[in-house]
DNA sequence: CGTCCGTTAACCCGTTTGGGCGATTGCCGG
DNA sequence: CCGGCAATCGCCCAAACGGGTTAACGGACG
């Protein structure tokens, strides 16, 4: 049997990867396709949708408040939070108001798909940054703490001073090396802490 | 009267420009330099400084445990200390060890001159990352809390994802804009908060 | 009604960054 | 003595970024 899959999501150009997605993959069927919160409640009881992909910063009213309503009304479907900002505040009101999983938009296609299987059997997907809040709102402090990424002294250094927004060459200026090395360490940084920009980097860097 | 300048650094580029910044600055003498903090206890009694620049990074043992003996022989000695790092224990453990100024290494060359003057006579000159530091040690919360800067909702948003790592296209496609979009909230969005990089705009960001 | 501002978008251009190589020098621990 | 690792520097190259500038549109506000 086809998972009758239902999408929630204002921007027309997501809505549309989605609907595509999920209607161009065996074993899954959508059944419709919503651009508001109003249209959603409107629209998806007559849909009898198994699990809803529902963005949640809709336009209106806010696709929180539209879970709450529709798991009143049938709470027998699972809704998948659909996100591009990783907030606490919403995740956790998504989760109360009866979402079982909930994903950054980032989340690849193929996973996306993995997820709606998952919540559609009684699971609760969610994106690792996500998994990692939950976690921590239980087991706040250390026993979510694997953080055990060995940097050499030296790397230490040049992340510190990237984390103060100096440039490559600043940094060589700053340490008195040359640009090249400086390249060479911050290569190795990103391999370790396991990202791909000074961004990312500097984040895992500041919630050390 | 000139000011009697001794520098205590061992990185010979940067020695060599504080030098000869000080040396070719009129009002100002440079009556050492020496590249560690042996060198610098051993040497600097016979010169008599009046102003010592001190590297808080030396290879040996740390510019700070130099300062307490420096100032334990001759109190009157006035310290800045310089480094590349804003690591707050090193700046208190430099104060508490007898500094009274304390500069990052970026700090531009008149500026320099300008704390060497000021710790001449009596002042504290520090940088501004610095003193923030300071006045945030002895005023937690709230007090050193002018932080105002007003983002627009859209400009806010592009920000939380500059701050999850999001390069401009993926900011983009999340949000349903185009590049170039992007780019001019991100332009705005540095004017307003002083900054010219998406790391020093991240920083202030995550500490909100 | 005119003006400011937020939002959107585009063009150009130089600089910075990230990734993929490779290479040398030391030092440490088997 | 050899293998591994930290630290150093190099070259190449494509993508991303930051800044300058311009411009259209719509709502807010006096």
């Amino acid at each position: 049997m086809n998972i009758r899959v239902a999408i929630v999501e204002d921007d027309p150009d997501i809505r549309q990867s989605l609907s595509l997605l999920v209607r161009g993959t065996p074993g899954y069927e959508l059944c419709g396709a919503f651009e508001s919160a109003e249209a959603a409640l409107e629209g998806l009881p007559g849909v009898r949708p198994e699990v809803v992909l529902m963005d949640i910063n809709l336009p209106g009213r806010s696709g929180i408040e539209c879970v709450r309503q529709l798991k009143a009304g049938r709470p027998g479907i699972q809704v998948v939070m659909l996100t591009v900002f990783d907030d606490s505040e919403d995740l956790f009101n998504s989760l109360s108001a009866g979402a079982s999983g909930y994903l950054l938009k980032r989340t690849p296609p193929a996973r996306i798909l993995e997820a709606i299987a998952e919540v559609h059997r009684g699971g609760a997907p969610m994106s690792p940054q996500i998994a990692r809040m939950v976690v921590e709102k239980f087991f706040p402090a250390d026993v979510a703490r694997p953080r055990k990424v060995e940097l050499s002294g030296r790397e230490e250094e040049v992340l510190q001073l990237l984390s103060q927004g100096y440039r490559y060459k600043e940094i060589a200026a700053a340490l008195g090396l040359a640009v090249d090395t400086v390249h060479s360490h911050l290569r190795r940084i990103y391999e370790k802490l396991h990202v791909t920009s000074r961004t990312e980097a500097v984040v895992k860097f500041l919630q050390r």
